[in-house]
Formats: structure tokens, C-alpha cells, sequence
DNA sequence: GCCCTCAAATTTGAATGCAAAATAGCGACA
DNA sequence: TGTCGCTATTTTGCATTCAAATTTGAGGGC
């Protein structure tokens, strides 16, 4: 078993929720879980906390990450700078067949969005961004971005998505891609963080429902 | 030993140079002089390799990461997007104090450039952009603007600097402050991505010499 | 003389064991 | 009855140990 798979394998039990925020990391359940001892488990917790995604308390255990809405702000605006950097560079860099692949991305999302299927729509619109994001050809940028919004990603999904706030979700995707295939670094720029300014209202929105469904899980748990 | 002092400890030794780009981090020496096991050194290592300080090869050890003229590009881009985000937010945030705190620094760096202390100047510069990244009030920008500068921040210093450049950088300190001053902060993000990009080119010129003496470094070792 | 092969030795990666700290449980006392 | 204090248990953090992989070195073949 690779250090490396372990790191994902608690990482995406994170992600699913299946660990909530601010609950304990059952040590020893989760070495039974993986087939591990405890040594790779608990360099994986230590490489997860250096990334936010884990808390680490000193000779209390460790804990999943728990984000306050202050923490959740800051790291949309962190996203939003990324994104920003990431779409100028983009225009610059990305090649005809990179806006291809993009906008057929897009139109899927919108086919999506056109059947109502959220779950698919939300994928859709990931691969979207980390495409802009990993056309901006930085390495070190899409692993920071990676980082960013594997830590926002939960908050995200909770969003309760209302029509209307839906509907301008996909014009501003529209023009998103259509900055992208003029190559209008500025322009995109400016659209993406407009993008996810409302995204993260949405989220911050959510932000009361979102620690008090936690809260109950903590406690079902 | 608290395990996060051991990685501090350990990216110090590696942030000083101590143990060139490229060249095996020896385990066992490592462990006799900090007085420590294998396990919580080698936690340490897989923390370092998360923030991009240490690689590591399967079987085969860690290295101190060595970077490429196009990673430290990429990470100068990320930095760029992250102090002209960090620029932008102070702007709005910055209380009076805080702008007079820069100002003074500023002027402290500003004697170091006309007593001719190289050292000191860089250590009052870095101090003005960490200081403008933390008025943004934002931990988690402050943090990955800490973890890519890290990665940054050797290569910066073999930068040879010119007269004319030292000149250049200490107007462009002004046009910060001043930005920063008259909180204008789509100017300070402006200026601040031209500051750096120059600083880029400085480094990227510096570039072979780099490599070249690292190379002799890990063959004395 | 050079290269390939095979075995010893070193080094890495993971499991186990052990001491210290924290939590939980129980009883005594106000 | 509620709270405080003490002990037992669990859990954490680190050291040690063990197996696997790689590197090193010697010997034999070409």
C-alpha cells in the first residue's frame, strides 16, 4: 500500500462527508478499514493537516477539519485569485484544441443543467474550472487550486441551488467561455471572480444550515 | 519534541541551504542530530514533500526538491496572483496602523538600500510583502503565500543584484506604498505584478549559476 | 579489459511495542 | 444529590524491530 493511495483514500473519506467536520478520526478504525498499521496512517493525517484538510491536536487526536464561515470566506477569495491568475494565463496559453475540449465541456453542463440533473451539472461545472485552471499550464497552480477547493468542496454541495441563482450560473459560464475562446485574459478574469463571488454567497448562505446538519451528524455519530 | 517543531526544524536546514537542491536528505544523520527517531522525522519528510520542499522517490529516499527554471516560473506566477489578490484585499482592510507599520518598515528598508546592506534590505522587503499579504486578513492566503515564497525564497537569494535593479525595486517599494496609502487597490495589484515580474526576471537570468553551483555543492557532499 | 550476473549489505517502508498523556469511571465527601 | 478527586483504561507519540527493495561489490564470462 503506497504512503501516497492512503493520503487519497483518507482524503476522499473526508470529502464525502463520511468523517463529518469538527468529529473525531477514529485511529484504530480506520487502520482495521485500510489494512494498515498505524504508522502510514498517522503520516497520512500529518500530510492532510499541513493541507487544512485535518486538524491535529497534541496528544488529544485528530479531528476533521472544521471551517468556521470566516475560513470559508477566505478561501473563496483565495479560489477567486487563483481562478483570476489562472484564466488570464489561460488566455495566453491555451491552444485551439484546449477551448475545444472546454467548450464541449460546457456543453454538456448545459445539457445537464437543461435535464435538471444537479449532481451532473456540479461535475460538469468542476471540470470546467480545473480545466481553465490546468490550461493556464502551472503545474504549482493547479496543485494549490486542487488544495484550495478540495477544502471548500463540501460547503459547495450543500448550496442549496434555487432556479433563478442556477440560471445565472450558466450565463456566466456562457461568458466565461466565450472570454476564453476571444482570449480575453482581462475580461475572463474579471467574469470568474464576479462567478465566484455569487458562488460564494450561495455558500455562506448555506453556512448556518451547513454547521448545524454537522453538529447533528457529530452527534448521531 | 513536538512533531511540528521537527518540520520546521527540517525545512530551516533546508531553507538555508544547508542540504542543496537535488541532494539525498541523509535519515539517519538527520535523526542523530535532532535527536529523534526515524518515525516522526520521516512523518516530517512526508509533510515537507506535501509543501513541495522535499521529493520523494519510492524506495529510493528523499531528495531537497530540486526546481526546474519552469517550476520557479509557475511558482512566480502563483506568487504574482497571490499578492496582487493580497494587495487588492488590503486595500480594503488596512487600518490606519497597519499602513503606518509598512510605511515604517518601508522606510527601514529604504535606509538599508542607501547604507548598502544587502542582507537587511532583503529581510525588510520580504518583511513589506508578507506584511501587505497579512493586512489582506486572510490566514489561509497568508499561509499559501508562506508555503510558495518558501519554495521561492533560496533561488531569490543568489539573485546577483545591480545597482540599477536595486534602484528600480526601491521605486517600485514606493509606488506600493503609495498605492497602498491612497488604498487604490486595483493600482497596488498592478504594481505589484510588474514588481515581481521584474524580480522573476532577475532570478530566471540567475538561473544557471543556480543549478550549476548546486550541482558542485552536492558533489562536495 | 569490460560487462553482466548474483549475493551481501545498506536503506527504506511498515508493524509492533512501550512510555506518557488524556479520558473515563468510580467512590468519597460536602 | 451533585461535585471533586483518585485510579484504571484508553489513546497518543515515539522508539524499536522486521521484512522488502535497492544499491554496492565481487566474481565469472565474453
Amino acid at each position: 500500500m503506497l504512503h501516497e493511495e492512503v493520503v487519497g483514500r483518507i482524503r476522499d473519506i473526508l470529502l464525502d462527508g463520511e468523517i463529518p467536520p469538527g468529529a473525531r478520526i477514529p485511529e484504530r478504525e480506520l487502520c482495521e478499514r485500510l489494512e494498515i498499521s498505524r504508522t502510514p496512517l498517522r503520516e497520512a493525517l500529518k500530510v492532510l493537516a499541513a493541507e487544512g484538510l485535518v486538524q491535529l491536536l497534541p496528544h488529544r487526536g485528530s479531528r476533521a477539519a472544521k471551517l468556521t464561515d470566516k475560513d470559508m470566506r477566505d478561501l473563496f477569495e483565495v479560489c477567486q485569485g487563483l481562478e483570476a491568475l489562472a484564466g488570464e494565463l489561460a488566455c495566453e496559453r491555451i491552444s485551439d484544441a484546449g477551448i475545444a475540449d472546454i467548450a464541449a465541456a460546457h456543453a454538456a453542463m448545459v445539457q445537464h443543467y437543461r435535464e435538471g440533473d444537479l449532481i451532473q451539472y456540479y461535475r460538469g461545472n468542476r471540470a470546467i474550472h480545473e480545466g481553465i485552471v490546468n490550461a493556464a499550464g502551472n503545474p504549482a497552480l493547479s496543485a494549490l487550486y486542487a488544495s484550495v477547493t478540495a477544502r471548500i468542496r463540501r460547503a459547495r454541495y450543500v448550496t442549496p441551488m434555487t432556479p433563478q441563482r442556477w440560471a445565472l450560473a450558466v450565463k456566466e459560464h456562457e461568458a466565461i467561455l466565450n472570454a476564453l475562446e476571444r482570449r480575453d485574459g482581462a475580461g475572463l478574469s474579471h467574469i470568474l471572480r464576479a462567478h465566484l463571488r455569487h458562488k460564494r454567497e450561495e455558500v455562506l448562505q448555506a453556512g448556518f444550515a451547513e454547521t448545524e446538519t454537522s453538529e447533528l451528524t457529530l452527534k448521531i455519530a
